[in-house]
RNA sequence: GCAGGGGUACCCGAGUGGUCAAAGGGGCAGGGCUUAGGACCCUGUGACGUAGGUCUUCGAGCGUUCGAAUCGCUCCUCCUGCACCA
């Protein structure tokens, strides 16, 4: 028997084996209620760490308190392994990329073993079965492991071959010119944080430049990049980089003189372009002119050596009113040109670049830094309060922000520009080129844009469960914002092939939106009750749209499992699907399934970080593994460190401290547990009625807070309050063995979601028999509640409050306390004024005028008028607790007398109490006449 | 640029009009307990106060209100997502 001490790691390993060993997570379509939970399945990208395990963990909390509460739960899984990440994982261990194979060593991963991890489906085997046993099944998840699946499984991939046919039917899938990354030497590649295709330039943006065609005297056409096309009407002049080989282009029939790089990134984006064995230096360009096109204002070029001929075409227009480095390079020149100002803004007087220039000191070309700050100092300040001014011609008092496609679109339709894309940032390649972005002329896209589609997502909406709540307010911006969505992609990743094009594959957003479906069928192909081969558009359309004939028994048995379990009620994911995931998985359920399966719910969770708030990444020194955490830690610690450190949407800094403390916690509750179970039996009505009453208040918040899936009040409630009122008790006397036995029978229940291993354990000390997973959670009961043991301990301990400050200032050491109970007349006062004022009829005049026509309160005016005076206040600021609290006929004497052992017990004296209409008493310092209603005077000797 | 979320005491973090000098946890200080452990229990922890009180505080400022951490406006500041990463 145990002593006391906890062994966590023992008792968890226990209670797992028993729980998948009877299957006790298999979902069973018995009763009418059932809820289909899930979360937004991991992509096999390596290990999972610390951050990963907080959502899985609350979907298996919200699983297993449904489960407890009538519900037949759905609670499958699966891997996400269509992508990049699992092929990036294989190719870094190709390379032996010295990080990846410490990683895999420190997991105790053999050379053999390793050597098979090129590949990239090994890769995704290898992970599968990691995040299965190392992590769903180590945290205890209830998860239905019968349904796992993956997305480059056979069966997954009809599934969504049979989506793309749908979308395609349904006129969603369509075909426009698109510019993606790419390298010269690998193809498309991947511009993300994470660089798996890349090893420089994860950050980068994609800027839209338009090249506008500034025509020189011989014809020939000086392409300037610009971000701001509005600007034309202030050029001065042109810049080009007298060091700089520029070279001959033919665009169609025109000329082009341009920065050699920029002629090779236009020719991934322009058609017809040849580029001439023509090269000019800057300096040949100097002192030339050239015409602003629209304006046909001549424009001399000069040499500027910030023009870099890697951004864009190498050559810029210069607005020296508007741009900072055009301003400084301007005044450099000295050459004698007035800036011209076309944007009228407050604050920045009338040469907006020279005022800011010369508050930041900034003397030359060179102060890269000073000059990037103007520029965006400028440039704020004149999109958000700016104003084109009168030489602006027909746009004229447009406002800065409204007017940029506007100029641009003139521009191009009069065949006076073009539009280039270019990286904020230099991208290289693993194979060391440079990443440009070449335009793919007829890219397939799902059109998120289709407006039936858009405003039927929004209005379904509103009939979800979404928590946070603002993530609710937010998604119907999210969805108009959403635009078309490339979704095929060829080169080298996993996932289904394009129906409609050969060789081409859906790329990973697109093919992981109406997935929990998939998880119906996972488990008849699992079990091997079907075939694959059988899985065609015919038998999707048959189990998902109700569409044609059964052609075999299994496929009615699939169907009326899906008719049963779907919609989706929640799907749990991080905050990062927000704008992503989330739009498109509620998009494509209502774009491809009847209204009856749109998805009821989603749930967003925020993330743990590491200090300062950064993203977890092994790079940055990470945090622990989730295998030695769950050893340091144990698991229940830490699936209530994510219940309780913090509410489910803010982030949350990894702090090992922190879960010790959760950790010490169980272990005291274990304790407790195991001393009220020992306790000698002893009655005492009073207390035994307030702990009864106190925890059915308990159950009702935390059965309000789960169904709202508030964790935090929740955890805080199970974990720390009942333990508090529990503390309370014993130390007020309480000993009831039968009341005590039943409290930690409803006690270990409510913990079980949360902690369930520990529950186990303690229901099976208490009861001998298995699977407190099973029981049913407590709920309120209204005979429960003794509203009269609720006064009278919050009378008790408002009274130790109310001595011990007195104690505190005075400093006395008490020899002998006297305590005044309130008079009747006050108590009758109160309740009357307090009815009167509930019911909106409190006049003080006639209240008043009504207490004197008693006689007895007449004879005492002054107190009585004194007591009415204080309280017309304070009855305002009573709550309805307030208000029942002093409503009720409750008698303080006797309580008072009831409890006097335990006060002489706290304050270590003797203690006297008198009833406040006692004439004769001892009251030296006239106390008694501060008694009020549940808050007796107090006397200190 | 577009969109979203924050700033609460020594720290983490609840709190969206009165129950708020502000839950809970931690830290710190004092005390207790102990088969000595990251243990546990009690008290205190904005300031002042020899009687249960008073005063000041929730990024800054202004405003609405009988009443503001909470509502509005302006400002400062931090963070996050953004389409071929999932």
């Amino acid at each position: 028997m145990n002593t006391g001490k906890y062994d966590f790691i023992k008792i968890e390993q226990k209670w797992q084996n028993e729980w998948f060993e009877n299957k006790i997570y298999e979902a069973q379509k018995e009763k009418n209620k059932k809820f289909f939970i899930h979360f937004a399945y991991p992509g096999v990208s390596g290990y999972l760490h610390i951050g990963h395990m907080r959502g899985f963990t609350y979907c298996d909390i919200f699983a297993r308190y449904k489960r407890m509460t009538g519900y037949n739960v759905l609670f499958p899984a699966g891997f996400h392994a269509s992508g990049i990440p699992s092929i990036g994982f294989a190719k870094k261990v190709e390379r032996k990329d010295p990080h990846t194979i410490k990683i895999l060593k420190e997991y105790g991963c053999n050379d053999e073993l390793i050597n098979k991890l090129k590949d990239p489906n090994e890769v995704v085997n290898y992970f599968s079965k990691i995040y299965v046993d190392d992590y769903w099944k180590k945290f205890g998840l209830l998860i239905d492991y019968s349904r796992i699946m993956s997305t480059i499984s056979i069966g997954y991939k009809k599934f969504i071959t049979w989506q793309f046919l749908k979308l395609k039917e349904n006129n969603l899938l369509i075909k426009k010119p698109h510019f993606a990354p790419y390298c010269p030497n690998c193809g498309p590649v991947a511009v993300d944080k994470s660089e798996t295709d890349i090893s420089k330039g994860g950050n980068a943006e994609i800027l839209e430049f338009t090249i506008i065609k500034f025509e020189m005297d011989d014809g020939t056409i000086l392409p300037a990049a610009t971000l701001r096309p509005e600007t034309i009407y202030g050029i001065t002049n042109m810049w080009v980089n007298p060091d700089v080989e520029y070279t001959k282009i033919k665009i169609n029939d025109e000329i082009w003189i341009i920065s050699i790089e920029g002629a090779k990134k236009l020719s991934f984006q322009l058609d017809n372009i040849t580029i001439l064995n023509e090269k000019i230096l800057g300096k040949e360009l100097l002192g030339k002119k050239c015409k602003i096109p629209l304006l046909n204002r001549e424009v001399p070029i000069l040499s500027g050596h910030f023009a870099d001929p890697n951004v864009a075409t190498g050559i810029v227009m210069s607005v020296p009113s508007h741009a900072p480095y055009d301003y400084i390079a301007l005044i450099e020149s000295k050459e004698e040109i007035e800036p011209i100002t076309i944007i009228e803004v407050k604050e920045l007087g009338c040469i907006p670049a020279k005022q800011v220039c010369e508050e930041l000191k900034i003397n030359n070309q060179n102060e890269i830094e000073k000059l990037d700050n103007a520029t965006e100092i400028v440039y704020k300040k004149e999109f958000h309060t700016g104003y084109l001014n009168e030489k602006c011609g027909k746009y004229v008092g447009i406002k800065v922000s409204d007017i940029k496609d506007k100029v641009k679109n003139e521009l191009i339709s009069n065949n006076k520009a073009n539009i280039m894309k270019e990286f904020s940032e230099e991208v290289i390649c693993r194979c060391s080129g440079t990443v440009i972005i070449k335009k793919i002329p007829d890219q397939w896209f799902i059109k998120y844009s289709d407006y039936t589609l858009t405003s039927n997502s929004k209005k379904h909406v509103e009939k979800m469960n979404i928590y946070p709540q603002e993530y609710k307010q937010e998604l119907p911006g999210i969805l108009d914002w959403y635009d078309d969505r490339a979704c095929i992609r060829k080169g080298s990743w996993l996932g289904t092939e394009f129906p409609f094009k050969k060789d081409w594959i859906i790329e990973p957003i697109s093919d992981s939106t109406l997935y929990p479906a998939y998880y119906i069928i996972s488990k008849y192909v699992n079990e091997n009750k079907i075939s694959t081969d059988e899985m065609n558009e015919e038998f999707f359309d048959y189990i998902f749209l109700n569409k044609g004939k059964s052609k075999d028994s299994i496929w009615d048995k699939i169907k009326s499992d899906f008719e049963y379990w779907y919609p989706v009620d929640i799907n749990l994911g991080g905050k990062e699907h927000k704008t992503v995931h989330f739009p498109v998985f509620l998009m494509n359920h209502v774009a491809i399934l009847p209204y009856e399966r749109y998805p009821k719910g989603i749930f967003t969770h925020w993330w743990i970080t590491q200090k300062n708030k950064e993203k977890i990444s092994k790079s940055k020194g990470g945090v622990e593994h989730i295998s030695e955490a769950a050893i340091k830690y144990g698991i229940d610690s830490m699936r209530l460190y994510y219940s309780h450190i913090g509410s489910t949407y803010i982030d949350i800094e990894w702090d090992s401290e922190s879960v010790i403390k959760y950790k010490n916690r169980i272990e005291n509750i274990f304790k407790l547990y195991n001393k009220l179970m020992k306790i000698n039996d002893k009655r005492n009505v009073n207390l035994d009625n307030w702990l009864i009453s106190s925890l059915n208040r308990r159950i009702k918040i935390i059965n309000e807070s789960l169904n709202n899936f508030d964790l935090r009040i929740a955890s805080n409630e199970i974990f720390f309050e009942i333990n508090k009122d529990i503390l309370w008790y014993l130390k007020r006397g309480g000993a009831n063995q039968e009341i005590l036995l039943k409290l930690l029978k409803k006690w270990s229940i409510m913990m079980t979601p949360i902690t369930p291993h520990l529950s186990e354990e303690l229901w099976y000390l208490l009861q001998q028999n298995k699977f407190i997973s099973e029981k049913q959670f407590p709920q309120f009961k209204s005979n429960d509640i003794y509203e009269n043991e609720e006064i009278g301990e919050f009378l008790i301990s408002k009274l130790i409050d109310d001595a011990n400050e007195i104690i505190k200032v005075t400093k006395i050491k008490p020899k002998k306390i006297f305590i005044y109970v309130s008079p009747e007349w006050k108590k009758i006062i109160l309740k009357k004024s307090l009815r009167l004022y509930i019911e909106n009829d409190f006049n003080l005049g006639k209240f008043i005028k009504d207490l004197m026509s008693d006689f007895e309160l007449k004879k005492n005016s002054k107190k009585v008028l004194k007591y009415v005076n204080k309280i017309q206040t304070e009855i305002k600021k009573f709550n309805v607790l307030d208000q029942k609290r002093y409503l009720k006929d409750f008698n303080s004497y006797n309580y008072l007398i009831d409890s006097k052992d335990y006060l002489e017990k706290i304050f270590k004296c003797n203690i006297e109490i008198f009833k406040g209409d006692n004439e004769n008493i001892y009251d030296p310092e006239e106390r008694s006449k501060f008694a009020v209603p549940l808050r007796p005077a107090i006397y200190i000797q």
